[in-house]
RNA sequence: CGGGGCGUAGCGCAGCCUGGUAGCGCACCUGCCUUGGGCGCAGGGGGUCAGGAGUUCAAAUCUCCUCGCCCCGACCA
């Protein structure tokens, strides 16, 4: 295409507001334009960009057999009833009423509609199993919108469904979605990892995760780099490291000691001269309306998604302090579990075998000493913590690290959850009506690009993998009034094009500098750069990443461009 | 929902404290010039100063309210 007639909105300086590269990049280079908090158009580069992914997405789905729909976005409330997930999403939700004051969503993810769909149909084994998928908007009221396209309100979602007869049935549905989901991002040109993940609201017993290292993400992911161990922190299991000090030995009595104004464990910690190690951090806890007492060693975190995974437990939060000073007639800061009979006590298996430990005494500015778990008070062992760096790995013991991570990709068993409180089920070999068991399968497409740009980008702008960037070269003669310069670039233009590349030809009447600006900025993977080398029958190709020139004589111009691209990717050329 | 910040031309910002003609850079239009990394010169167009209410002779500027957007935290199939 000619760059003349494109409307591709370059900007000179990034928007005020975009924080991370590829918000900044996206929203300069032309691609996007923001409507609204987490609401953005994708012009015309940006829209490219996705399809090409897209396409992708499709190829793979289509070749695991999976079969494409598109289902509605806008969805009755009675649908989300029956799931009982009208209560569950919460604020999440976008909903509306009809004229008739009907109750509406807009989906979130389809597994409601999709189930109702199957239940209406299958109704034998024989007819399983099944892959059923779309390429869709979502709509989710995030709390807060952000990094450009990372966060959004609405969003563009591949998500597929299966539905088979038995667990080892949905085990072939998961392998076959997360071998089609490696391919997907290889092909996308991501560096991505795999881990374990907490299957949260959705139910279900195995996922996985697939996720691109960046600060600029929002998850954390736990990796051990000599055994390859790797899971979402929310799910992550690691032991702890040890105690900076070791336990005062013996059968002491716990006693109790004034510790005024000391609430927080570092304070508590100075105030007595025992590391955090040495604490007991004492946290109130509600899980469905219900107070709880955690425990956990003073210098660890509580995940509450582990939490909520012991308990089976859906809203966790934080007691208020009128709750806790009800419960156990102290503040924050001097609460403890010695004595404490009214209530269930969780502690992280951490504080297991430890022995006179420091606890707060449930009494406003005093603590307690030698206090041993499990003598001093007795509670349920359970893995609370969330891992923390200089934890080790338990599979082969070397210490893990933790990193910042952009989620791709998510891939689910969910079992029966669905096709038990919407009645999907089909009859079996022996003619039993059996419930049907399920997976569920999600990519954000607009977070492959965010990713990609996140990954490759550099001070000139981003530098796409070929395969998702909108064009894969770009022609530029440097001077638009050389009528040489210009045939030149038009016929190399029309090469590329007979080669099947995807070409852009910058006939703009600007000076060169804004040409090659623009051309870097966009992410066009080659270029080719018509100028003075032309008397002698040559041009240049650079490569947008690390800028790589070398001269070529112009007939074989669009050729290397295009070899260099199979070279590149020997993968993609059977696609 | 807690904390912080911002809203002035399409974009980036100054002006606000100390009230009195709305400004700068980029972009845009016209002409000339120039052509290997966002060129130069000259001329020009473009603003309900987020919205509302108040104080004042006078409000972008002071006060109050509302809305929008961004960031941190909490949250996240």
């Amino acid at each position: 295409m000619r760059w003349s007639q494109l409307f591709i909105p370059t900007l000179r300086e990034n928007p005020a507001e975009a924080e991370v590269a590829s918000h900044q990049l996206l929203v300069r280079a032309g691609y996007i334009r923001q409507l609204a908090a987490g609401i953005y158009s994708y012009l015309f580069l940006a829209q490219r960009s996705l399809l090409k992914i897209t396409q992708i997405v499709r190829e793979e789905m289509d070749a695991i057999g999976a079969q494409e729909m598109l289902l509605p976005a806008l969805n009755p409330a009675e649908l989300w009833q029956e799931s009982g997930r009208w209560d569950v999403m919460g604020d999440n939700m976008f909903r509306l009423k009809d004229r008739w004051q009907r109750d509406l969503c807009l989906g979130m993810t389809h597994e409601e509609v999709m189930t109702s769909i199957a239940r209406g149909e299958l109704r034998s084994y024989k007819q399983l199993p099944q892959i059923w998928y779309q390429v869709q908007t979502k709509f989710r009221d995030e709390l807060r919108p952000k990094s450009g396209l990372l966060r959004v309100r609405q969003f563009i979602m591949k998500d597929s469904y299966s539905f088979d007869l038995d667990p080892a049935g949905l085990d072939v549905s998961y392998e076959k979605h997360y071998r089609a989901y490696r391919r997907i991002f290889d092909r996308c040109g991501l560096r991505y990892l795999v881990v374990e993940a907490h299957s949260g609201a959705m139910g279900g017993s195995q996922s996985h995760e697939f996720m691109l290292a960046s600060d600029a993400g929002e998850d954390f992911v736990v990796l051990c780099g000599k055994c390859g161990y790797s899971a979402n922190l929310e799910k992550a299991l690691a032991h702890s490291s040890a105690p900076q000090e070791g336990d005062p030995a013996g059968d002491l009595e716990p006693e109790q000691f004034h510790t005024p104004g000391r609430k927080t464990i570092a304070e508590v910690s100075e105030f007595t001269r025992l590391p955090d190690t040495s604490q007991i951090k004492s946290l109130v806890m509600t899980a469905d309306g219900a107070l709880l007492l955690v425990l956990l060693r003073g210098d660890h975190q509580l995940s509450e998604t582990k939490l909520a995974g012991v308990l089976g437990a859906v809203e966790i939060r934080p007691a208020h302090p009128e709750e806790m000073r009800k419960l156990l007639g102290a503040d924050a800061g001097s609460l403890g579990p010695v004595g404490v009979k009214n209530v269930r006590i969780l502690a992280d298996s951490a504080l297991e075998k430890r022995r006179n430990m420091i606890a707060g005494a449930n009494r406003d500015d005093y603590h307690l000493r030698n206090v041993t778990p499990g003598e001093d008070f007795t509670a349920e062992f359970h893995e609370l913590r969330q891992v923390a760096p200089g934890d080790t790995c338990v599979q082969c013991g070397a210490a893990v690290e933790l990193k910042k991570t952009i989620e791709i990709g998510h891939i689910f068993k969910l079992g029966y959850k669905y096709s038990e409180s919407m009645g999907l089920r089909v009859l079996n070999t022996a003619g039993e009506e059996v419930p049907v068991i399920m997976g569920s399968y999600g990519i954000g497409i607009e977070r492959i690009l965010s990713a990609a740009v996140e990954q490759d980008h550099d001070g000139d702008g981003m530098a796409l993998p070929v395969p998702i960037a909108p064009f894969a070269v770009v022609v530029t003669p440097v001077n638009s009034g050389d009528t040489a310069q210009r045939q030149a670039a038009d016929d190399i233009y029309q090469n590329c094009l007979a080669l099947g590349l995807d070409a852009l030809l910058d006939d703009r009447d600007e000076r060169p500098g804004v040409k090659f600006k623009d051309a870097d900025l966009i992410g066009v993977p080659f270029r080719i750069t018509v100028g003075k080398k032309l008397a002698q029958g040559k041009v240049e190709l650079i490569e947008r990443r690390g800028k790589k020139l070398s001269e070529v004589v112009v007939a074989d111009a669009a050729s290397e461009v295009r070899s260099r691209i199979a070279g590149a990717m020997p993968a993609l050329a059977q696609g």
